[in-house]
DNA sequence: ATTTTGGGCACT
DNA sequence: GTGCCCAAAATT
């Protein structure tokens, strides 16, 4: 008897036994389709004792239905895929979903018919029919995600193909990516960057697991390292993964990889077209894709033979996927690197304590870049002190800040403001009794964005135009907003410098490779004065005539509910000065704050990096914080609040106790609303002898929950929101 | 997750 | 007995 042992998407679903007929063949690893009931489900045939699961008898079994035309999930993944369940406290099945990717892709082959502009002039233009035509220049896709895209009816597009405004293009599904070549473009690199790459070219060649940490001061040319260890990885046809923290940043970086390549790399991400997705995929799973440039859940994919995985920005909190499967790519990288023997490249200007303390006790090798290419020098800081210098009522830019942008604007030269905050305002009040506009889904205030005229939230995405009139009290026009966002900054700037060109660059103004284009572009031929922006524009960003950055709020990323609110603000100032001071002008940076005695700060001011690390390390050591203690959070929620708190109450009754290990809470979390759901929180701190995930199997597996309530384990949190 | 089963209950 | 609703069990 031939019995297969599956493991299944569905997290409600156990393990699962089947037979497979006479004729068929599998190997572990293989995607298959089998009976479940009535229906059909889709299983990885695993190893039947890494599984676990009872032996069910052989008369209840049915035979497996077919096996994909894909590769099998190749060992190495499987591994990963059971150490991330186990690690993360999570089912195999969620975690091995993540591999999947794209369920379309795994019937192979096939055409597809896509349609784009035809350029011909509609003989009747609707307004969908403008709205559509705006929307879709330069865009091609089946109708259903060009209608979602333009936000129009699938019946307005089918009327444009009949009356030849939209055209169809037939599109190879499988169709290949232009092969990279590694010797398109070698540049001619420093003394210190030639050692770092030869490092790194020995490591790919060896093809062995060897983790670094590459940390470089910004401008240090990091990526031009890697990208030798990128190229020799292409000559020996072993493939490349690269990870960056945002989609954001991937526009600057395709455009060094092709001047370096010739040709882009594939790009996996979330926002990808179905089409894409499954070229991507096929490519991946193929080995056709040499170099896969993505985010967080490229990690995943069932790579042929990966020889290479980067982490950009390793010091990036978006690494941390904060739904789902709670994962840190940052550290799954690494041990992918392990299970494929590949070596693994975190690249970082600011790295982490806890890569830098991995790299101390000689887990990773630490190579260092530490001077800017070109000869340019790292900028000049200094602190402006709003407790003294205070800006003038209802205004955010002291004195001397606006000085220093007065004298660039006459020299020229360009500035950039940073400010974490998107919108107008954080927070809207009316001035007659005092409502404040808060998002009904989430416990939050929701921010103005008058450029969109919009009241939105930044955490579950709700949206309102703003009122007429308060809804509390009925006054007319009666908002005012509380706190500065980037909106009301440039605002300001405007009203200072009325001839400055400013620019606000956000996540919501710029929202697609082409915007982002438009804006490099534009920044490059002066056409901008003023940047104003949140943290999308403190990374990759290389302007030579950005002489000035001002930093509004340095004391923002302190408050709120993060873990390592001390380093992230390091990290972001740090980043953020970088783009000051690229070319031959040198950069001077400016930090606004009002807790200049902050360590984190006063480190900062004096430029020194050592002095924070050493300073955040005691105070972590002091919290048991990593990387000498652990930190893992228990999140229950529930659509009713009565419910979440309940369920929250049995989990902190059966706590255990342990000497290695203390549970706080459960406690409101920080965001006790969010999109609808009402939720608690429990931390647990663990000294690094504790088996933590033990104990949190051990504690929660009795428990037994209502419909309605979720429960779920966060690893390493970032955030404690 | 989805489907099937079965118990409790009102109604005929 | 029948229909209906909802909770529990089964799915290999």
């Amino acid at each position: 008897m031939n019995r297969v042992r599956l493991l299944v998407f569905n997290p409600a679903l156990p393990v699962l036994d089947y037979r497979l007929p006479a004729g068929m063949a599998t190997e572990f690893g293989q995607l298959v389709i089998a009976p479940l009931g009535p229906r059909q489900v889709l299983g990885i045939v695993w190893e039947p004792e890494r599984l676990g699961g009872v032996e069910v008898p052989e008369s209840k079994l049915r035979p497996i239905l077919e096996v994909l035309p894909a590769p099998p999930l190749a060992a190495p993944l499987r591994r990963l895929i059971e150490w991330c369940a186990d690690y993360y406290v999570t089912s195999l099945n969620s975690v091995a979903r993540m591999a999947l990717g794209s369920m379309a892709a795994l019937r192979g082959g096939g055409t597809a018919t896509e349609y784009r502009l035809s350029g011909e002039e509609p003989k009747r233009l609707t307004p969908q029919r403008a709205a559509a035509m705006d929307a879709l220049h330069g865009e091609q896709a089946s109708i259903r995600e060009l209608a979602a895209y333009a936000g129009v009816s699938e019946g307005v597009l089918r009327g444009m193909v009949g009356a030849g405004i939209l055209e169809p293009v037939t599109v190879d599904l499988d169709r290949p990516y232009p092969r990279a070549r590694p010797d398109h473009s070698v540049p001619d690199l420093s003394e210190a960057q030639q050692a770092v790459a030869d490092t790194f070219v020995a490591a790919v060649r060896a093809q062995k697991f060897a983790p670094f940490l590459l940390d470089g001061v910004t401008g240090s040319g990091k990526t031009e390292c890697y990208f030798e260890a990128v190229a020799e990885a292409i000559r020996l046809e072993r493939q490349v993964l690269v990870l960056l923290p945002e989609i954001a940043l991937t526009q600057n970086f395709l455009r060094r990889f092709e001047a370096r390549f010739g040709v882009p790399p594939v790009l996996w991400h979330s926002s990808l077209k179905q089409s894409e997705r499954r070229r991507a995929w096929r490519a991946i799973v193929s080995g056709e894709a040499q170099v896969v440039v993505g985010a967080r859940s490229a990690l995943f994919m069932p790579y042929k033979a990966l020889g290479l995985i980067v982490v950009d920005e390793a010091h990036e909190v978006s690494f941390k996927q904060d739904d789902g499967v709670r994962y840190n790519a940052r550290d799954v990288a690494v041990i992918r690197g392990r299970f494929e023997n590949a070596p693994v490249i975190l690249a970082s200007a600011t790295p982490a304590l806890e890569s830098l303390q991995l790299a101390e006790a000689g887990v990773y090798t630490k190579v260092d870049l530490p001077d800017r290419f070109g000869g340019a020098t790292l900028p000049k800081i200094s602190i402006v002190d709003l407790r003294k210098e205070m800006p003038e009522r209802g205004r955010w830019l002291a004195p001397r800040l606006v000085a220093e942008l007065r004298e660039r604007l006459a020299r020229g030269e360009q500035s950039l403001l940073f400010l974490n905050r998107r919108g107008y305002a954080p927070l809207t009040l009316c001035r007659h009794c005092g409502y404040r506009f808060q998002c009904p889904n989430c416990s939050a205030w929701l921010v103005e964005h008058r450029l969109s005229q919009r009241l939105a939230c930044h955490h579950c995405g709700h949206e309102t135009p703003p009122p007429e009139v308060c809804p509390e009290c009925q006054t007319p026009d009666c908002m005012v907003a509380c706190g500065p966002g980037v909106e009301r900054i440039a605002d300001e700037v405007a009203e200072i410098l009325p001839e400055a060109r400013v620019a606000v660059v956000t996540s919501d103004t710029l929202n697609s490779p082409e915007k982002i284009a438009a804006f490099v572009t534009a920044t490059e031929d002066k056409l901008i004065d003023v940047i104003v922006g949140t943290q999308i524009v403190t990374k990759g960003y290389h302007f030579p005539d950005l002489t000035l950055v001002g930093v509004v709020d340095a004391d923002l990323g302190l408050e709120g509910g993060d873990l390592r609110a001390a380093e992230r603000t390091f990290q972001q100032v740090t980043q953020v000065a970088g783009r000051a001071g690229r070319g031959e002008k040198p950069g001077e940076v400016l930090i606004q704050t009002r807790a200049p005695e902050a360590e984190v700060i006063a480190a900062l001011a004096a430029g020194d990096r050592d002095a924070f690390y050493a300073a955040e390390a005691d105070a972590r050591k002091d919290a048991g914080a990593p990387p000498f203690g652990r930190w893992a959070a228990i999140i229950v929620s529930s659509e009713t609040e009565a419910e979440a708190r309940e369920a929250a109450r049995a989990v902190g009754g059966t706590a255990p106790n342990l000497p290695d290990v203390m549970v706080l809470g459960p406690a409101p979390a920080p965001l006790s609303l969010l999109r609808g759901r009402y939720r608690y929180r429990l931390l647990i701190n663990a000294r690094r002898t504790a088996k933590l995930q033990d104990v949190i199997r051990a504690w929660l597996d009795p428990l037994e929950f209502g419909q309605g309530v979720r429960v779920q384990v966060d690893i390493d949190p970032y955030s404690f929101v």
